[in-house]
RNA sequence: GCCCGGAUAGCUCAGUUGGUAGAGCAGCGGAUUGAAAAUCCGCGUGUCGCUGGUUCGAUUCCGGCUCCGGGCA
């Protein structure tokens, strides 16, 4: 940890990824009780404001040691995506604040350092058709996209199928086009402090473990059976992990230790996908390297 | 003790009219530009329970044994 911290300017923005349980947010606490700063949310299930316990977001205890940003601070039925983050963290900025930002959301983080096209927000009739089009007809959809679009695009994978269709019907111009074009990014890796958490996988997988007991002892049964009534499938805010498993365990469709046990899978799954884009995208941020 | 079923990948199972085998799940690897805790792609050698026999050749057929279900005593 003081190894981390030497050489780290207190006025040095600082970015502070790693997959799900690895302890991220100590660091961040760690840094900003040292040097000031304010501790930036960078992880897209972290920001809706029903699930605290669930998505492990800091406690109030942790939140009143230092100043905390975006997080809880999304309705669970409301419309949220790496661009309303980004210009969330834009106006952050621009408040002159030294940042630590942390999460789990590599899609996040490399908007931030690498930038992100500025193509205008997709209309919700638009969006609607898009759904209805990718139910009824995917092909049509795929043989819809601009050639330059359909060339660089996984056409296997319909969700990206569907968000380069929405933007060409939305904006009458290619995503591809638009990604061309895509401006500076807001914080250069260049210009920040920034560190990957690379935990051992076994190590890991006990953590995620022993965390997910620990929320159901905090109360992640009540948290759910709370939005129980809210509760959309289809939402962003339902794909927090462990959510879809208790809602249905509380629905009488199955036990709550086979619930458990599937929320956690679910979760070192996860910690796969992150692992396996940390370990490509982040090469040149500082390894911190765990059991 | 007897009868019937089962024993094949980490798990649940399929299959081989005798030529050493394949699905789902798990796992592993990869992708990732506004739903990303999402979404998508790729990867299958394992004493076919053990042991004898028949056969050019047995995981497959036959005998014995072991273990696990179920039934009868």
């Amino acid at each position: 940890m003081n190894e981390l911290l030497a050489g780290l300017s207190a006025q040095q923005p600082v970015l502070i990824a790693g997959p799900t349980a690895a302890g991220k947010s100590a660091l961040a606490l760690e840094i900003v009780a040292r040097q000031g700063g304010v501790i930036v949310n960078a992880d897209a299930l972290q920001v809706y404001g029903c699930w605290r316990v669930l998505t492990a977001r800091p406690s109030a205890e942790e939140e009143a040691r230092a100043p905390h940003r975006l997080y809880g601070h999304v309705a669970r039925d409301q419309e949220y995506s790496v661009g309303i983050w980004l210009r969330e963290v834009a106006a952050l900025l621009a408040e002159g604040m030294r940042p630590v930002i942390v999460g789990g959301t590599g899609l996040y983080f490399m908007a931030l350092t690498e930038g992100l096209a500025a193509i205008p927000p997709v209309p919700p009739e638009v969006r609607a058709a898009g759904d209805a089009l990718r139910q009824a007809d995917p092909g049509a959809m795929v043989a819809a996209l601009d050639a330059a679009t359909a060339a660089k695009t996984d056409l296997k994978n319909l969700a990206r199928v569907q968000r380069a269709w929405e933007v060409l019907q939305a904006t009458g111009r290619g995503l591809a086009s638009w990604q061309a074009d895509t401006p500076a990014p807001l914080l250069p890796r260049s210009r920040a402090a920034a560190f990957v958490f690379r935990p051992g996988v076994d190590w890991l997988n006990e953590r995620i473990d022993r965390r997910f007991d620990l929320m159901m002892g905090q109360g992640a049964l009540a948290e759910v059976q709370a939005e129980l009534p809210f509760w959309a499938p289809m939402r962003p805010s339902a794909r927090a992990i462990g959510a879809p498993e208790l809602v249905a365990h509380l629905r009488g469709e199955m036990g709550l230790d086979q619930a458990v046990e599937a929320a956690k899978l679910a979760s070192r799954q996860y910690a796969k996908r992150q692992r396996t884009w940390f370990r490509s995208r982040m090469q040149d941020w500082q390894p911190v390297l765990l059991p």
